[in-house]
DNA sequence: GCCTAGAGTAGAACAGGATCTAGTTTTTTG
DNA sequence: CAAAAAACTAGATCCTGTTCTACTCTAGGC
């Protein structure tokens, strides 16, 4: 979503611990971690995320929990990464679809909505940390990032598409409203209605813009 | 950008000093308050903008501050609400443009662009309290939000133009491009010239579809 | 077996946003 | 003008994210 930059894709993990070398202990306590920040989103949203709380929860000292995630910002990231990777495949379509592009995206993106307005407390913790990355921590979710764009892009052009820059355009176009869309809802100025009607507009102009400039 | 609420276009003033009934020293007192506020943040971006250093700077107790703007976001909204006003007249092009409507939202933007970047430490401050605000205190950023789309769509269309709801549309999925992008370039994830391209292209594109589409 | 590095723990301490209290000044109203 | 109401002040207080300190525990190297 934001410029290309070559990176190697993983995570660098510049402090804290590094996944790779995690002994299964210490993948254990992460995952204790993140579920137990998890569970304090479902109950009241971003601010019942207490770090405190975090770690008494997971049966963690504080210092630990800021060993594995120097910030509540970068917890709740990863935890907004692991919770999108669970919704991949409730999200995208079975590769049987002979609908258009358009068509495809925007089922796509309403499933997402339903996925993340089951539990409306963890998506605004989840979101609200995303909004607060993207202001404070910069680059450090750009994983967050590629795996929606590379959702919507999967989803208009089958995963098997190579994504040249005009697509990157359109998709980039799309997340972004979807990502603001997703803010409005939170903060109750819009409906999830509005949400997916903003959408199914969004959708339907852009790619009619991409067409007409093609030909 | 959000859903059109009927409401009474000005803001309600649910707490606070409401600006109609204002005394002389009471305005004043705000404009101390803004004026502290952004020379803070000319200093240091959004952390050194401190509720104490801002009430000392502005010459008045924590308390006043926190009377006029029940928090920093609060503040910083009609920091930003006071300084797009201040830049209307020099982002709004000429009325003898006889260009096309995207090139005339493009100029608009792209002197927007060069208006903030002027001072980079306040805009971060100022998009920063914007993200914030759609976050955590919803509709009480409307203005703002109006403004903006408001000015895209002076820009686009000229001053007389009755805004429908296609113009609504185009003019939303730019608005919200654009504030997306500011965001990545504040967060380093997008330089200056990124979100020229960035813009230029959405514009494009955006336009070339509502047109598609209207035919 | 001992030693050391690093991971973890408990809890104090710090920082800055927000709230509250008590007292003073200003404004409004009759 | 006097009394009441509202605004303002100074400063303590609270809350929560973050940092720091001192200590313990564990795993690998010799």
């Amino acid at each position: 979503m934001s410029e290309a930059v070559p990176s190697a894709a993983a995570s660098p993990s510049p402090k804290g611990v590094p996944a790779a070398t995690a002994t299964p202990s210490q993948q254990a306590r992460r995952e204790r971690m993140l579920t137990a920040a998890l569970a304090l989103a479902s109950r009241g949203g971003y601010d019942e995320v207490q770090m405190r709380e975090v770690a008494e929860q997971a049966g963690v000292a504080l210092g630990t929990l800021y060993r594995y995630f120097p910030s509540k910002v970068h917890l709740l990231a990863s935890a907004l990464a692991r919770h999108l990777s669970g919704l991949r495949e409730a999200v995208l379509p079975a590769p049987t679809g002979f609908e258009d592009p358009a068509t495809r995206v925007l089922a796509m993106m309403n499933r997402m909505v339903d996925e993340l307005s089951r539990d409306r407390l963890v998506a605004e913790a989840l979101i609200q940390a995303m909004t607060l990355a993207s202001a404070t921590i910069g680059t450090e979710i750009d994983d967050v990032d590629e795996a929606m764009i590379g959702l919507i892009g999967v989803a208009a052009f089958g995963p098997d598409h190579v994504i040249d820059e005009r697509d990157k355009l359109i998709t980039n176009i799309i997340g972004k409203v979807f990502l603001s869309d997703l803010r409005y809802w939170l903060g109750d100025r819009m409906t999830l209605d509005g949400v997916r009607a903003s959408l199914a507009d969004t959708v339907t102009v852009v790619l009619a813009g991409q067409q007409a400039l093609s030909r």
